[in-house]
DNA sequence: TCAACCTCTCAAGATATGTTGAGACAATGA
DNA sequence: TCATTGTCTCAACATATCTTGAGAGGTTGA
C-alpha cells in the first residue's frame, strides 16, 4: 500500500459514522449489509448523509457495493484493512522483535495464529 | 478502546506529516528521537507546524515525549496502536474465522507468530 | 404502464482542520 | 549573566469536510 492509499484509508476510518459502518461491515463478513439496513442499525442517518460516506468509504476501498435487486450491499474489503495495518507497522521490528507483540496480540480473534505466517 | 479514542486515533493518522512522523516513530522503537532530527527526516516542516502535529499526536495517545536536556524526545505508543487495530477488528472473526486472515497476515514482521496468542 | 420502493446526486451553509509567521519559554555553555 | 540552541504557543487566514433538503435514477410487482 501507498502513502497515499494509506492516508485516505485512514482519513475515511476518522468519521464516527464511517467508522461505525466499517466495523457495522467487518461483523456482517462477506455476505455484507443493504444501504438499508446499514442505515437501520446506525438509528436515523438520513439517506443522503448515508450515501456519502458509503461512496466515502467505497473510494476508499474499505468496501465494495453490488446490486442484488433494488437493493445495494455492502460488505468490508478486508484486503484493504490489513493492507492499512501492515502500512503502518512495517519496519516495526526491524531490529526489535518484541516491540510489536502487543500489535499483534490485538488481533485477539478467533483466527488460527499459524495463519500470521503465510501469504 | 473506546470509539471516541479509535477515531481520535485514525484523524491523527490521516494527515501526511503526521502519518510520516507515527512511521517514523515505529521505525525508531522506543528510543524515540528528537523533535528536530523528526523535523529533518520529513525534510523541511517548519517548527511551529512540527510542533503542532506532534502535540496533537501526543493527545491522541499514538507517541508520548520526555525531555533529554534541551531536546525533547518522541517515541511510538505502541499500546495505542495495538488498541487502534484491535478496535477496528474486533469481533470479525465471529463464526468466519478464515476472513481476518490476510489481516492477521498483514503483520508480516519478524515477530515470533506464538507471540499473537498472549497478553 | 404505474405506483411504491431503495438509493443516489447536487448545491449551500456550518463546522473543523492545516499552515504560516511572529514571538516566547526553557536549557545549555561561556 | 548572556547569547545560543531547541522547541512551543498564539492568532489569522485558507482550505477541506460534514450535514441537510430537495430532487432524480433504477427496480419491482400489480
Amino acid at each position: 500500500m501507498e502513502e497515499q492509499h494509506a492516508l485516505v484509508g485512514f482519513a475515511a476510518l476518522s468519521q464516527e459514522t464511517r467508522l461505525r459502518i466499517v466495523r457495522l461491515l467487518v461483523k456482517a463478513g462477506p455476505e455484507g449489509m443493504a444501504a438499508g439496513a446499514i442505515g437501520e442499525a446506525l438509528g436515523g442517518a438520513s439517506t443522503s448523509r448515508l450515501s456519502f460516506h458509503l461512496t466515502h468509504l467505497e473510494h476508499a476501498g474499505l468496501i465494495r457495493s453490488r446490486r442484488e435487486g433494488r437493493f445495494i450491499i455492502y460488505s468490508a474489503v478486508f484486503a484493504t484493512l490489513a493492507g492499512l495495518i501492515a502500512f503502518l507497522m512495517r519496519d516495526c521490528c526491524d531490529g526489535h522483535p518484541d516491540i510489536c507483540a502487543p500489535v499483534a496480540a490485538a488481533l485477539d480473534c478467533a483466527c488460527d495464529p499459524t495463519l500470521t505466517r503465510e501469504a
